[in-house]
DNA sequence: TTAACTCTTGAGAGTTACTCTCAGTCAATT
DNA sequence: AATTGACTGAGAGTAACTCTCAAGAGTTAA
């Protein structure tokens, strides 16, 4: 069993967004001690692996609650569980792509860069550069 | 030259937050026509790229505004603006891994969800589900 | 054993970055 | 002349945190 800490440090979430998950319902196990403390189960950790997972890939709170309450119902829901993954799968698989082409633009600009400071920020006005340098030295 | 409606087909991004970016600063050069419309041209296409590359990749507005504001200064920004953009990409490779990590998980769970549907949601008490079923179909 | 320190709690205010609504302008079409 | 459609700014609304605060337990140090 993990305190609020324990599981922010171990799943690098902030206690305040454990505690906002929390009250959003998307641990529906998590139990509390005699003192009102959360105590989170491997289990519970689980819940908050997946909820991680969709966050990260852009899921709606609406949309997690919605899964997890799915999943509360039970097998009668794999099928619609499933879909949501799929869709899920596809957006990460969309961001990837997302991110490969902007990783190639902050790459030529890396390159950019690095050739004007290489060559003592002296080619202003190199071809990148047309009429006015400064507007296009982006 | 393209209005912003033409902008916002040509990059996926909403009007609005053409609108909303215009006014925090970052198109210094946009100019607007006689009818004060805003008219987009080759070069400020450019900004809304790299805003939006940098945005992608979680960069604060306030970040994007400084990054812009040390375009406009000029050549002696330029050892600055290099590491902006080392760090940018930095995060971008992170966000790709965390990316994968995410995507591993999702697959494990397509395949789980898989297998339920395969053999008509009969195997409940496969070896992932314990003593209650129910709290572990995650 | 009292004081200091740490961890936790809920309530609620504040923040970021949109996102949307609305009333109004203008040009072009019917 | 009336309607349509793109555009405008101002400002309200929203999602998802993020932070602040006062209060209450438990642990440790003097």
């Amino acid at each position: 069993m993990y305190t609020i800490k324990e599981v922010a440090d171990k799943m690098e979430i902030s206690e305040h967004t454990l505690r906002f998950w929390a009250k959003s319902g998307f641990f529906p196990f998590l139990k509390r001690n005699h003192n009102n403390i959360r105590l989170f189960s491997d289990n519970d950790l689980e819940w908050v692996k997946i909820v991680k997972c969709l966050r990260s890939v852009g899921t709606e709170n609406k949309a997690i609650k919605k899964y997890i309450d799915l999943c509360i119902i039970g097998d009668s829901t794999i099928p619609e569980r499933y879909e949501i993954i799929k869709t899920t799968k596809n957006k990460a698989l969309q961001q990837m792509e997302e991110l490969k082409k902007q990783l190639e633009l902050l790459d030529y600009k890396e390159n950019f860069y690095q050739n004007l400071i290489k060559n003592n920020l002296k080619d202003e006005w190199n071809p990148m550069n047309k009429s006015k340098p400064e507007e296009e030295a982006v």
